[in-house]
DNA sequence: GCTCACCGTGCAATCGATTGCAGGAAAGGT
DNA sequence: ACCTTTCCTGCAATCGATTGCACGGTGAGC
């Protein structure tokens, strides 16, 4: 068996490459490390680090992370925090974080909180443990102080898909959005519409929803308190909140819901109810998840540009490490007009 | 300030609280170490224990896990292979495998290969760069030999979601899903059926198709090979495959799509050529995810135990790091039966 | 009262890298 | 030809923990 080049055994450290060059390990060290830097171009390569390079690679050596960021005190990852990854919406910020961090050449370690304030705490904990360079927020939550917490304790931070107060922050700019809804239904002529609001706690839910309440006021349309319902963020809560605006002598023409999932459950109670979506009552959504277009009824939903978002809150933590001040970036939402909403009926009056 | 208690500032090290106390650092980390073996149980603490553990909370004295490991060269750390965690059906089990591997007192790194075999190979590189002490992955091809060579290396890893020859591996058992499905089309009176078959290098849509195809011929039923479509696994895909099946003579009376989003995008698909879901054409996905049952027409789905795969897939992975042999494990699946698959009408013989 | 075992503690090496400092060689300037 | 600057390299300390070894004290056993 060939020793030289262990495969299964022993990992080859700076000391193997070292000996093996005939060089002192810390002259190992400069050389490999100057690769990284990418400085190439600068003039020929001196015999040495030809050398070193050359048996680095001979023996597939691979640095250690860890024994150089106990030196260092970097640890090129970022921490990122999730409500949940089987949210979609979430994923697919995340995917975005996790590609754009690559590149800039962070790692990522994620953590579902389930939006639950103790578990919010611990996973940032294990999070700084792990030493992680920056965090991530995704779940950050207006009933709390955390975020302020963590900004006393000078923890690099940004938020992303819901703000907080001044925090650094990059979302939609939900409130727009609301308003593009309802400046959408009220001009197919709905009147009776009532708004599944999501968590009281979320930005999110919480901007969409005054955007779109403050637009029906604008136009002189009442939206009662009955009207306008909390849920969770999922078919389960959007369904559960439907069936509450349905069990009613009249239910309204048009529902807004603030995130697709539960615009899909509005939709499954709609059916449940002997009731055709877009026909006997419009739907829309927000996010434009892929499955909004091909749903059966598809469903009109207000876009919002997920993956910019991962990738603008990783610029933003990368320059806020840099030690610029970024502020709060709003990314502009676009109205997705689909089936599920159509214009009013006569006898819906 | 109170520089005794460092909040943004330094962090407290073994040391700090070594000197605190009075001892040796060995001395401190031994206590400590002690601690979290929880075997408290065993009689009452010596003085020094006391004070040091005392001492340890009132500085926040948190470990760092990388020093630790660079000693131990264990890292109490799994990496995770995704192809894509916008896939709810991945990201569902990638959620209760970080559930239960931190129960277990793991932590876990994923990483997405977007089902390509470079990235397979870069991203598992850089897991064992940071030393995780095993893999999980969700991302095996069959057109690949993979995770043979990783075999060969001794890297210790359990696969989940697809299977691949005798590696270890918990998954559905999808042969039986795939029967399944073809005795629930068939005993509804489909004779003209269709496959939308998934990628040809997924364990998991290889299998479903195979015990589909098995039962209709058992049945006498003749599938063409025109009828069994590769696709995506996600809605586009879905579309794709089902827009060639519907553009023909006499399209399928049912069609089974071995995932749930390109059942989807088969509906998608039947909408726009004016056929209704069920009524004109059966459809069944595979998976059950929590929209199936939402959707304006409720889809017929195998369910596969997408949690429990997780769960499993740890405590496999746990075992073998244990020494212990883990073989090939099949969890059942179940047919769930709902509206999207009606029995056949007279005049679509 | 003596011996042996054991427990608690300290010492120092170690894991695998990075980096400030210093010495020597080569290059460049006058 | 001499001095200065620059570059390359080696030495050794360091990051924050863990752990084998040795030593001293205490308690048990006879």
């Amino acid at each position: 068996m060939d020793l030289t080049h262990p495969e299964g055994g022993e990992r080859v450290t700076l000391r193997d490459v070292a000996v093996r060059a005939g060089v002192h390990v810390s002259t190992a060290s400069r050389v490999l490390r100057r690769r990284d830097r990418g400085t190439e171009s600068r003039g020929r390569l001196s015999d040495t680090a030809e050398r070193v390079r050359r048996i680095a690679d001979e023996l597939g050596y691979r640095p250690d992370p860890y024994a150089a960021s106990l030196r260092t005190q970097r640890t090129d990852t970022f921490g990122v925090l999730v409500p949940a990854l089987t949210d979609l919406v979430l994923a697919t910020i995340y995917d975005a974080i996790e590609e754009t961090a690559k590149e800039r050449g962070y790692d990522t370690f994620v953590a579902n909180t389930r939006d639950d304030l103790e578990e919010q705490r611990r996973r940032v904990d294990l999070l700084l443990d792990r030493r992680v360079d920056g965090l991530i927020l995704g779940d950050a939550r207006l009933d709390s102080t955390f975020v302020d917490e963590l900004a006393a304790r000078d923890v690099p931070f940004v938020l992303t898909s819901r703000r907080h107060g001044a925090h650094p922050s990059v979302t939609c700019d939900d409130e727009l959005g609301g308003r593009l809804a309802a400046q959408h239904l009220l001009a197919l002529g709905h009147r009776r519409v009532a708004v599944v609001a999501g968590e009281p706690y979320a930005s999110t839910g919480q901007d969409r929803t005054r955007g779109f309440l403050d637009v029906c006021r604008e136009s002189g349309v009442r939206v009662p308190a009955s009207r306008v319902l909390h849920s969770r963020f999922d078919v389960a809560g959007g369904r559960a909140a439907a069936e509450r605006l349905l069990a009613v002598r009249t239910p309204p023409t048009a529902v807004f819901a603030v995130n697709d999932f539960a615009a899909i459950g509005v939709m499954g109670a709609l059916r449940d109810y002997g009731m055709r979506v877009g026909e006997d009552v419009a739907v829309v959504g927000y996010n434009d998840v892929p499955i909004a277009r091909e749903l059966p009824v598809p469903l009109s939903t207000v876009r919002s540009p997920l993956r910019e978002m991962g990738e603008q809150a990783v610029a933003a933590l990368c320059a806020r490490l840099d030690g610029q001040d970024i502020g709060v970036v709003r990314l502009a939402p676009e109205m997705i007009r689909r089936a599920s909403s159509v214009p009013v009926r006569r006898d819906q009056g």
